[in-house]
DNA sequence: CGCGGACCTTAATA
DNA sequence: ATATTAAGGTCCG
């Protein structure tokens, strides 16, 4: 039931905007910061101040400890299952390399790398149950992380086992796929407003459980990047287009029902451990015409060629962990984020402190005073939208909402 | 191989 | 107030 913690910096690691970002749909931030979602038959939460990471597991039932071992199961077994948090943690997190050096080799390497990034550090691709992953992004298709969520959160709790509960509120872990594999949850998950989502589903589940070996998605895993244990056996030579393996992986996910390229895709990188899978989404799309030239040309729309291209060039250019360098990227795209490239994130921080003056917030955007220029128009861009944002959405000082129009 | 339309829902935008 | 658009696309002809 305790905290235990591990040490991180928030460049290395930050949870507020790798848990928000569109690679995970499952995780709920409570009122203090703390961030729990039901994975691998617990609660796990988590918190971060500046130098730690806390952790936290609650199991189902048993006075918020692990499963009592059966008797047969030896004690040294057991321990191993005792203390496997950390290790999910670590591993769900992909703690292992260090974020700062790839970030300076993502920079070293690319221009406009070097100048999104600072206002996006700390962002960590994520290892998720591919599963999970392929579910997750088939719903992801003509729709936002919101509604993603709220999916997501529906079919746990109509399929999925309930682990506890926090804040008087269930916390569902992912169903199985034979769970989603009967008739009846195609017409079930249209009713619950998965539109036309609801059909890939329920055919992805019924491939899964019923026409594929068992075990048969996390064959398709990068062997570099299992999922117990540790590495098992090379990946083999990186190429353009990307290793062997993640070009197997990605070409059988595509005869799933709702799982295109992109879908295909964010399986890979965020579910089967493949770093070099490169999503191209719209996002990713204007990403690449505005700031890597493409859109003109041989490249003006997005075909399947163009999307090949789009990911060959990003590989070529930041290398065996392209995909993670588009997450950061992508991320600094999502609107939910637009606001940090206006710093208005300053005054949002400062008003959360509620007593501090307005030379506090005068101060805090001077500090950024060259980063506004440099991105004006985008602020220019952007200002309008927020401010309309401000009036439409919540209730915002009078204060706030003049430092906007400041800016 | 590339194009265009349909496809579910919802909330922001015009 | 009501129509249109956009939200991490895919499928089909």
């Amino acid at each position: 039931m305790s905290w235990r913690k591990l040490p991180v910096s928030l460049t290395e690691l930050c949870l507020d905007t790798t848990l928000r970002c569109g690679q995970s749909f499952r995780w709920r931030k409570s009122e203090d910061n703390i961030w729990s979602c039901a994975l691998h038959g617990r609660i796990l939460s988590l918190r971060q101040d500046s130098t730690q990471l806390h952790y936290q597991a609650v199991f189902p039932d048993t006075c918020n400890a692990p499963p009592t071992p059966p008797s047969s199961v030896p004690s040294s077994e057991y321990q191993v299952e005792e203390d496997d948090t950390e290790d999910l943690v670590r591993h769900y997190l992909n703690l292992g390399p260090s974020l700062v050096e790839l970030y300076e080799q993502w920079s070293s390497a690319d221009l406009n790398f070097k100048k999104k990034a600072p206002k996006f550090t700390g962002v960590r691709n994520l290892k998720q149950d591919a599963w999970e992953a392929l579910i997750g992004f088939i719903c992801s298709s003509n729709n936002n992380i919101i509604r993603i969520s709220q999916m997501m959160d529906k079919l746990c709790k109509q399929y999925g086992p309930c682990i506890g509960h926090m804040d008087s509120r269930p916390f569902h872990d992912m169903p199985k796929p034979s769970d989603l594999a009967h008739p009846s949850v195609e017409a079930h998950l249209r009713q619950l407003g998965f539109g036309y989502r609801a059909k890939y589903i329920y055919q992805t589940a019924v491939m899964i459980a019923n026409e594929h070996e068992p075990g048969w998605l996390d064959s398709l895993r990068n062997p570099e990047s299992p999922v117990r244990g540790c590495k098992i056996a090379s990946a083999g030579p990186m190429r353009p287009e990307g290793r062997e393996g993640y070009r197997t992986a990605h070409a059988e996910l595509l005869a799933l029902q709702g799982v295109g390229p992109k879908v295909a895709d964010c399986v890979c990188l965020m579910g089967l451990g493949w770093g070099e899978a490169v999503p191209v989404d719209t996002h990713v799309w204007q990403i690449a015409q505005r700031d890597y030239k493409f859109g003109k040309g041989k490249h003006r729309s997005l075909t399947q060629a163009t999307y090949d291209a789009i990911g060959n060039h990003f590989r070529g250019l930041w290398g065996q962990e392209a995909g993670w360098a588009h997450s950061v990227l992508f991320t600094a795209d999502l609107r939910v984020f637009s606001e940090r490239l206006t710093a208005a994130v300053e005054v949002l921080e400062v008003k959360k402190e509620e007593e501090k003056d307005d030379s506090h917030i005068e101060a805090h955007i001077d500090a950024h005073e060259d980063v506004k220029s440099e991105i004006k128009l985008e602020v220019e861009d952007k200002k309008r939208r927020l401010a309309a944002e401000e009036v439409t959405q919540t209730p915002v000082s009078k204060r706030r909402r003049k430092v906007l129009s400041s800016i």
